[in-house]
DNA sequence: TGAAATGTTGGGGCG
DNA sequence: ACGCCCCAACATTTC
């Protein structure tokens, strides 16, 4: 009797939770589910999957493993090209459908599409969802039908329309059964096993690490799903992010919780100041599809009309959810958004190739007090406050000239929270070239900014440990500061404390005239 | 979701 | 009481 069911392979990518995802809850109520996850690796992907994005995906599949383990329904690990995986996957377990969530970025639709052509000639169904995005990107449009190009009347839509509410997990769930070739164990599902190559950022002994840190002492990865080789060695930094995240949608929906009742009433100002824990923290999980944005996006409407005093932080919080949004309404109509600039003139642009300054920029070695101790979170925690992001992100492109592109590969490379749309989209932002994008003459002051969000330096000692002998604003400008003061606090500029790679105000000066020659 | 230079306004001290 | 100056606070402009 039960063997009639039919049986459907949910193929998850970056929808990895059991709440809100319609593809699951659709194969759950159709019969037999058989999910699937698959660590892709196309040849020629301009952007394979970053060194802390691996980490991170590697404990968010621990986590989701264990939830379907426990509802009796094996999640399964696969490696290597979906269109030869899914089929073979297909015929093993006599699936007549296969579904997924949709994915905006160029490469994946590419895949996307081409598979869904190939199971269709074999007579399979293939249905797709929505899953992490509240809405699908050619719903909001412009009154002339096209994709908008400026965020502000975007909002204005977005909160017009409806946002459906989150699909709740499947009350019941039927794996397949027999299990698949391999038993039960998770770590015995697992196929294929060639270490993919990432851009190599992180470090190893080709690579070794910036800024001097120390990863020898760092505890070994815990073994699970190792045949994805997800896992850092040679040393295994991955201990070092350990500290900071915990994986997967049980915590992804604690810290929901966490934010609610705690940061957001207060979100409007302490957003801005890294040296407070004023932001949400979510964006990590989403960018694993650990949460959902409908799930926030409810969860936050749900406290707005259960609490007074939260409406202002509320809705600035719902318009950061915005710009994701809208980063990937950006990417799915302009698929050359992480390569290229949207603003066409800017391709002409004169910058400056400089190996030394792109390291000290990426080692946190600038001497500019607020974009190294930025630069540091990102290596040290996998992860970088958003005002922080701004800043270093215009210290790369306006002080030193260099293609906000290699920002761009480093942050994909080094965030655990990476995602095409947001990242491209935030770069080209910073840069003047994207769309509804800050003026490329806003210019930001690295020392007036740290003055203004850390005026008491405690984000900028708490990972520039060499200035913890400094205090108050002054700390934002080392170089102002008297002899005395500077050897009281154990600081010589030059030997333990780098001394300004550039001089603002002329780099300043550099950046509008490279700006004005091309434009 | 800049910064700095420049312009304007208005309150208060003072002769 | 009045005009004058100073200057902080705010607004506008420019890059």
């Amino acid at each position: 009797m039960t063997e009639t069911l039919p049986t459907t392979l949910v193929w998850l990518r970056r929808d990895l939770r059991l709440a809100d995802n319609p593809a699951l809850a659709f194969a759950a109520q159709r019969g037999r589910v058989v999910p699937v996850y698959i660590l892709e690796e196309s040849e020629g992907d301009p952007w394979p999957m970053g060194g802390a994005m691996r980490w991170w995906l590697h404990h968010t599949l621990t986590d989701l493993a264990e939830r379907f383990e426990k509802l009796g329904v094996p999640l399964v690990l696969r490696h290597g090209d979906p269109l030869t995986i899914l089929p073979e996957l297909v015929q093993e377990t006599g699936a007549d459908c296969v579904v997924f969530s949709r994915r905006t970025d160029a490469l994946g639709r590419t895949v996307d599409a081409a598979v869904e052509k190939a199971l269709v000639a074999a007579g399979i169904e293939v249905k797709s969802f929505n899953a992490s995005l509240l809405f699908e990107s050619w719903d909001i449009t412009t009154k002339a039908g096209g994709p908008f190009k400026v965020y502000t009347p975007f909002s204005k839509a977005c909160f017009a329309a409806t946002i459906d509410a989150p699909v709740p997990v499947p009350k019941k769930m039927r794996g397949y059964h027999p299990p698949l070739a391999g038993g039960s164990k998770l770590r015995q599902q697992f196929r294929g096993g060639v270490k993919a190559p990432s851009l190599g950022f992180y470090p190893s002994p080709k690579n070794p690490s910036p800024a001097g840190l120390d990863f020898s002492t760092l505890p070994q990865g815990e073994g699970d799903l190792s045949s994805l080789s997800l896992l850092p060695t040679h040393p295994d930094w991955g201990g070092m992010l350990h500290v900071h995240w915990k994986a997967g949608e049980g915590a992804a929906l604690k810290r929901l919780g966490q934010f609610i009742g705690g940061g957001l009433a207060a979100y409007k100002t302490m957003r801005d100041r890294p040296d407070q824990d004023g932001t949400s923290c979510l964006s990590p999980y989403l960018a694993v599809g650990a949460i959902g944005p409908r799930q926030i996006w409810h969860a936050v409407q749900n406290a707005m009309a259960s609490r007074q005093g939260i409406a202002a932080g509320a809705e600035v919080f719902l318009k950061e959810l915005l710009w994701r949004e809208f980063s990937h309404h950006l990417l799915y109509h302009f698929p050359h958004l992480p390569e290229k600039p949207l603003q066409a003139a800017f391709a002409q642009m004169k910058w400056r190739r400089s190996k030394a300054d792109l390291a000290a920029w990426q080692k946190g070695m600038t001497g500019y007090p607020i974009v190294d101790a930025g630069m540091r979170q990102l290596w040290q925690t996998g992860w970088m406050h958003n005002r922080v992001r701004m800043i270093v992100a215009s210290f790369l492109i306006k002080d030193l000239l260099i293609p906000w592109q290699q920002g761009e590969a480093w942050f994909w490379d080094t965030l655990i929270d990476s995602d095409m749309a947001s990242n491209a989209a935030s770069w080209q932002w910073v840069a003047g070239c994207g769309a509804d994008a800050a003026p490329f003459f806003r210019v930001f002051n690295p020392v007036l900014q740290g003055k203004k969000f850390d005026p008491d330096g405690a984000y900028v000692r708490r990972f520039v440990p060499e200035l913890s002998g400094l205090q108050g604003p002054a700390l934002h400008a080392p170089w102002l500061l008297s002899h005395e003061a500077l050897a009281q606090a154990g600081v010589t500029l030059g030997k333990t404390y780098p001394t300004p790679i550039v001089d603002h105000a002329a780099a300043q000066q550099r950046a509008l005239a490279a700006f004005k020659g091309k434009m």
